[in-house]
DNA sequence: ACTTGCTTCAAACAGGCGCTTGAAACGTCT
DNA sequence: AGACGTTTCAAGCGCCTGTTTGAAGCAAGT
């Protein structure tokens, strides 16, 4: 009666691999439509294989979506790994480097990259694999963040305020991200090239973030201090 | 051929009108399940009325959900209306109501109302309604913040810095409104309830933008200074 | 009583959806 | 060659979608 899935033992794992090509085809799709307006019919249409292959393969569509989202997430995660310390470095430098990555994971050059996109629909509109996705990606780069902070701020304040002021630095960069479209409406072109690019917008978070917890100072000291200059932190 | 609207010279907008009732329900549902699962079917179910009334009333299924939008929009104005101060108010305190303001829209009690979350999918992934919205709705409100923010800097930054500080502000909000369950899931719960309430956030956000400003000592501060007990601004 | 124009209704339309089917094609053993 | 398990395919199955239709209901004007 049912189709009997094959064990896989030798998996390929090449671009020529059908399920691999229908993983990828259908994380586009569904970060580009969404779960419902996304079709089997397009998705195979794009991967190259026969509608009857999705069923084959994963059963049915929800269980490739739940499939297209983790593998969207370890590509993503191979793509921009957390950055790396050697010891002894300081930790204002460790929280710039943090943000610097956060942004470029969620901004890519341009618009999000599609992986990034759907990951952004399950922590907006959480579904089942929303959990998987928290507990494998999102926790653990969280708790590196918390970690600088504890740093930087050497113990003087608790975890609780910790993870607030985290929140605070990703809701930051999670509004470039998510609602990026809108960030272009509100500012002038020319401000979005020279003042929030990845790069500028990295420097203004970690600034924000350090002249807040007194570990520099304050943005609207004289330009004697730190002007809005953009200059990679030595 | 085409049905003659007719031309509604006297609106009774009762809540025994058929297309309020149907805009309604229509904002909702969009709301709840996005534009294409929502159904015409279960919208016309909810509001009482036959599934040919929104052809009738408002053409096809896309012009429905404009005019649902705008009306969640015109509505939540309505409901949460900017805070107003007299004269004298120190910028302070303004800064702290408009904030508390703004996450009061954005987080209702508990989970943001229909409305918000209607305006929310906009936002990630604007449609046609998306830029009425902006200039309608978040401008008008954004402006207010960079000129709070003006007036707290007094003259010392220009009008890009005070939009970028004034995104960091919105974007913390933001953070809490579009993704509070991936927030819910990253910081233990008794936590969310003591630390990260409304009024708590907006004490926050306030507190971290004034001390990045250097309008406030810096959150390190010792408790001498100005801990984080939470009290609203005299 | 009859017309007129606006509103509501049950029923149906064509099209697209996820999913299934039975057979053909393929590669690899004996 | 033959048999076998795996993979691919064109075609089709209900079902649900947005939308249309023609008739019935209704209030006001003549």
């Amino acid at each position: 009666m049912v189709v009997a899935r094959h064990s896989r033992q030798i998996p390929p794992a090449g671009v020529d691999d059908p399920r691999e090509r229908i993983l990828s085809a259908a994380g586009r799709e569904f970060a580009e439509r969404g779960y419902d307006s996304a079709t089997i019919r397009d998705i195979c249409l794009a991967a190259g294989v026969n509608v009857a292959a999705v069923n084959y393969y994963f059963g049915d569509k929800q269980r490739l979506y739940i499939e297209s989202v983790k593998h969207a997430h370890e590509e993503r995660v191979r793509q921009v790994p957390l950055p790396e310390w050697r010891p002894g470095t300081p930790p204002d430098r460790k929280l710039h480097d943090f943000v610097a990555n956060m942004v470029e994971r969620m901004l890519g050059l341009g618009q999000p990259p599609w992986q990034v996109r759907l990951m952004m629909r399950e922590v907006l509109q959480p579904t089942a694999a929303c959990r998987e996705l928290v507990e494998d990606y999102i926790r653990p780069h969280f708790a590196v963040l918390v970690s600088v902070l504890g740093e930087l701020t050497g113990g003087r304040l608790g975890e609780a305020e910790l993870r607030r002021i985290g929140l605070s630095i990703v809701g930051q960069c999670f509004l470039y991200g998510a609602a990026g479209q809108v960030v272009g409406m509100l500012v002038p072109q020319r401000e979005i090239d020279t003042l929030h690019s990845p790069a500028q917008l990295a420097d203004h978070v970690t600034r924000y973030a350090l002249a807040a917890l007194g570990a520099a100072a304050p943005l609207t000291s004289l330009p004697s201090a730190r002007p809005g200059k953009k200059d990679s932190p030595a």
